[in-house]
DNA sequence: CTGCTCGTGTGACAAATGTTACTGTGGCTA
DNA sequence: TAGCCACAGTAACATTTGTCACACGAGCAG
């Protein structure tokens, strides 16, 4: 095995054997860095993201440019909105944001029904991810559908520390506010708030969980 | 042909007679009346629906017991969660009330991945439907994430005039409260705004739509 | 050190939305 | 007819969130 087989057979264990060669036979590696915009909106998508490493954020993004944080993407996982509209000459719904650095591998949207249809482990995958990523969005709904901007923080700032695997967050106020479309002030304001019931420690550029 | 696979094909067009054929032999009709619900919250999902006549709303309940419409369902579409929550014994995430009196075919879910496999316009079926309902939620999030009330009401009215293909909208202020999730007081403020604008004309029970 | 930028804290106020309370009106039924 | 109920209108007020203005301190560049 290729090294690079091997990458995707970690990050993907279950993929089957066959399913890995194929895509290792007509696929690339790409890289990106911290900050790239992989996709934007609006975009034409022609391939597929089979994240190998980093980390990615999905958000939709509002007529006024705003940001609204709908998932992020990690190591073993790929796009739902791409497996689904890569089918049909789509266009993006969505923005793709780079967080850490990321390795990834493209398999174009010619390839899609093939790998339906001739693998299990692809399809599994398929639906898996869109199971998972509709409940995510789901749950993203009733955040700002039924509950207040304190509720809402810290549920961002719970999944952020799961994200990445830590309980020391590092934004300023002002990204948290983007990603939540509010304002840096009212961020402010509810994390002071937190600080006091004991939630958090704050310091510059630094927000400590303690729950 | 029998009256039920005549019904199936005059709504699900782009069915095979093969497809068709197989989904009959294997699945029941089923009635509902105005006012059921049919699928709840934390509920096993057993079996996918395939609407012949009538119409649902799916929508989202708040832990108060909160609504929130997510889209309406109708002849010739299928609940996009059913479709994929189906394939694993998975609870679902979402409520399904009928609004007018539905006909359906309900197919067991042990026969999706058959279904999936082996009739391609069936595997069309479930990418398309699968695809559009993210695009709509998606939306949905947009206009929670995004617009204020105001808009999010006009978006409202348009959606459900569009579902029932008139301009006169036959509900109290009280249900579109409850399915933005605000209250009675509200809508009626800005309804009255809206008909100060000239876009709507409002009677008991009853708002005309003039845009 | 000086001056600058960035992130943060905070008060004052504006706007939107939620809540409470009360009124009126149409239609139904006893 | 009287009484009841669902629906709608609206005023007054509370709360939440957004906006503006300004101050402070850490850290960096000159």
């Amino acid at each position: 095995m290729s090294k690079n087989i091997n990458t995707i057979k970690t990050a993907f264990p279950n993929f089957s054997n066959d399913l890995i060669n194929e895509i290792e036979a007509n696929s690339s590696f790409q890289s990106f860095k911290a900050g790239d915009v992989i996709m934007r909106t609006g975009q034409y998508i022609k391939s597929t993201l089979l994240i190998l490493k980093g980390q990615l954020k999905i958000y939709r993004e509002g007529e006024d440019g705003e940001e609204f944080l709908m998932y992020y993407l990690q190591p073993g996982q790929a796009c739902a909105i791409s497996l689904i509209c890569a089918t049909k000459n789509q266009t993006s719904q969505i923005t793709a944001k780079v967080v850490e650095d990321v390795e990834a591998v493209t398999i174009p949207l010619t390839l899609m029904d093939k790998l339906m249809m001739n693998h299990r482990s692809w399809y599994e995958f398929v639906i898996f991810t869109y199971r998972t990523r509709f409940e995510e969005v789901l749950e993203v709904i009733d955040n700002i559908a039924f509950r207040a901007m304190d509720e809402r923080l810290e549920f961002y700032l719970k999944r952020h520390a799961k994200a990445c695997g830590c309980t020391t967050i590092h934004l300023s106020h002002q990204e948290i506010a983007l990603e939540l479309n509010t304002s840096r002030e009212v961020i402010s304001r509810l994390l002071k708030k937190m600080e006091q019931r004991g939630l958090v420690t704050l310091n510059r550029n630094q927000i400590e969980l303690l729950m």
